[in-house]
RNA sequence: GUGCCAAUAGCUCAGCUGGAUAGAGCAACGGCCUUCUAAGCCGUCGGUCCGGGGUUCGAAUCCCUGUUGGCACGCCA
């Protein structure tokens, strides 16, 4: 059930015939209709919805707002039963208050509902492909990638339940030069370990973890690449440590509580040819030349400042040109929208990837790219430098140790992707007790231990909801009802930070309510009726706790 | 240098397709547990929405400009 959806069209509804009949009685002139909106206003004195058409159609009409606002309400003669009053306020607002009992029925519906309470089919089954974090299988996953994990399960997650058809995806950059670099790496710690000495490559990955993925080779292989031909030998470390960071890389985004539907390697679109078919694709439409050796896309044909490098003169494609070809295989693959979360230091990238997928024929606003300004890690009020090849960062498993999944993925989505964030090491672990997460889910834990204690009858048969009218009821029942519209809104404007907030305001509603109102009264129909609003408090709160990934327990 | 993103309470951040008295969490201060979990509730304090112009019934929100910070401008990925 969303009640507040359907009560925006019943108010659409009354201000479009009042003013069919405002035109009819000639107060009104009017060409058309602008596209006006039925909102819910931030303070409740404002009642449960405003209508702002009267002022949108002050200049047209030559008429101060507040007039038109007064024509409008008087053709509004007959008061619905769901609707107790209409009020002008402010600049011109039509302010409606609704029969508070309306909203009433969405808590049977959500105990009806249970799991699927706050779904809709909004999304009209589009098919969509998240792709997010696609980190080098190089090393370990660090802050940022856990950013992108949490945001992009999350929009998984939101957009799913709004009726989207949703896939996930993890690119996996198995070619090219960081891949060259890896294997070099890798080999000198190998050889070091056998007791060889050898230059450590001044490009390469100093981090632990290769010393680790070296050890844990020669423990499972010997020596036996040690008197192989270098290339040869780097090609088994490679095979070797790609499996082993990439079996790290997908266990700790599954403790995170990320599950990919695809693992899309870029080897693969070098093996079958498809970053071949691509060229010759954009060679037929003309966007090719050759200088200096290499093989040019002319992307300054499609707006950019520059052209870029499809193939070097070396015979080896670009990373571009092997992103092209994997995105227009998205694209054959049958999906509406793609999006694609990427850090913001990729935003040089997006216009010339979107460009190059208009050039393939593809609507390029069908690409969306959210850019997630990085993470600026703080050890209290030092900078921590991070950067792969030194090895010095902070990984998503450390994370997780110190302030754990539910924490970390709460406070990662709470932010908006495009603001830079500072995250306080010492701070999350020293104030982990008083981190937002807990006071949600505090909130469900509370009411566990509420239903727990009620008795054997105080649940059955159908309550009588009208008992609640408490304030404190009222607004609690009105946040219930609005789920399904948050979760729709979340997921059209591609916003999970929505979620994290409307489960913190869900929560205080909560604890105002099981302050002011007693549940276990003498009284059994109030009993019945408070229990029951406090179950469909219960549901809510895990149904939105469980689309951020985060848990809900029944006990604190 | 050119381009992109940002700047809102002491701190971390919402609010931005123009709308009513600019919000939340944390921090600080003062109250509230013989009764359903005090990881809670109530109250107080806290603002040049970076500066300056402009657009209009109305600007934190849009435009111009300046300042400050982050990022990008490779035959790297």
């Amino acid at each position: 059930m969303n009640r507040v959806r359907e009560i925006k069209g019943l108010i659409r509804q009354e201000i479009l015939a009042a003013l069919d009949q405002a035109a009819a009685a000639g107060s009104l002139t009017l060409d058309s209709v602008p596209a006006f909106a039925v909102e819910v206003p931030r303070d409740k004195n404002h009642g449960d919805f405003a209508v702002n058409v009267a002022m949108l159609l002050a200049k047209s009409q030559g008429k101060a707002p507040r007039v038109i606002a007064q024509m409008i309400l008087d053709q509004m003669k007959v008061r619905p039963d769901w609707l107790v009053r209409v009020e002008i306020a402010g600049p011109g607002f039509l302010n409606f208050t609704i029969e508070p009992m309306y909203f009433h029925a969405v808590l049977p519906a959500i105990a009806k509902e249970d799991k699927d309470y706050g779904k809709s089919d909004f999304g009209g089954g589009h098919k969509v492909q998240i792709e997010f974090v696609s980190a080098n299988p190089t090393g370990l996953l660090h802050m940022g990638n856990a950013r992108g994990a949490a945001l992009g399960d999350t929009l998984g997650n939101i957009m799913s339940a709004a009726g989207y058809e949703i896939k996930r995806e993890y690119y996996i950059n198995d070619a090219g030069n960081q891949i060259e670099n890896f294997g070099k790496s890798l080999e000198a710690r190998y050889l070091e370990l056998l007791g060889q000495t050898c230059q450590f490559p001044e490009e390469g990955y100093h981090g632990e973890d290769i010393i680790e993925t070296a050890r844990h080779i020669v423990t499972a292989e010997g020596d036996r690449f040690l008197h192989m031909e270098s290339a040869l030998r780097r090609e088994f470390l490679i095979q070797a440590g790609l499996k082993e960071k990439l079996d790290n890389i997908r266990r700790t985004l599954e403790e995170f509580g990320v599950i990919y539907d695809v693992w899309f390697s870029e080897q693969s679109l070098h093996d079958d040819g498809e970053i071949k078919d691509t060229i010759q694709e954009l060679r037929e439409k003309g966007l090719l030349y050759e200088k200096e050796g290499a093989l040019w896309l002319k992307a300054t044909s499609f707006g950019e400042e520059k052209d870029e490098v499809m193939v070097r003169a070396n015979g080896v494609p670009t990373y571009f040109a092997g992103d092209i070809a994997y995105h227009r295989n998205k694209f054959r693959r049958g999906f509406d929208t793609v999006i694609n979360i990427w850090g913001a230091d990729h935003h040089g990238h997006v216009a010339r990837m979107k460009g190059a997928m208009g050039a393939l024929g593809f609507d390029p606003d069908r690409l969306e790219v959210i850019l997630m300004q990085l993470v600026r890690l703080m050890q209290g009020k030092e900078t921590v430098k991070m950067s792969k090849r030194s090895g010095q960062y902070v990984t998503l498993s450390e994370l997780m140790e110190d302030v754990g999944k539910d924490a970390a993925r709460f406070f990662f989505v709470m932010r908006s992707a495009d603001s830079q964030m500072d995250f306080d090491l010492e701070l999350a672990k020293s104030q982990s007790s008083e981190n937002p997460v807990y006071y949600v889910q505090y909130a469900h834990a509370r009411i566990h231990s509420l239903l727990k204690m009620a008795g054997p009858g105080d649940r059955e048969g159908e309550a009588d909801w009208s008992l609640l009218k408490e304030p404190a009821e009222l607004e609690l029942i009105r946040k219930l009802a609005d789920l399904p519209e948050e979760i729709s809104q979340a997921a059209k404007d591609r916003e999970p930070h929505r979620m994290p907030r409307y489960a913190m305001d869900l929560a205080a509603l909560f604890h105002g309510f099981y302050t002011d109102c007693r549940c276990l009264v003498e009284d059994p129909e109030l009993r019945k009726a408070r229990l029951g609003l406090a179950d469909a408090t219960r549901i809510v709160l895990r149904n939105t706790l469980a689309l951020l990934g985060v848990s809900a327990p029944e006990r604190m």
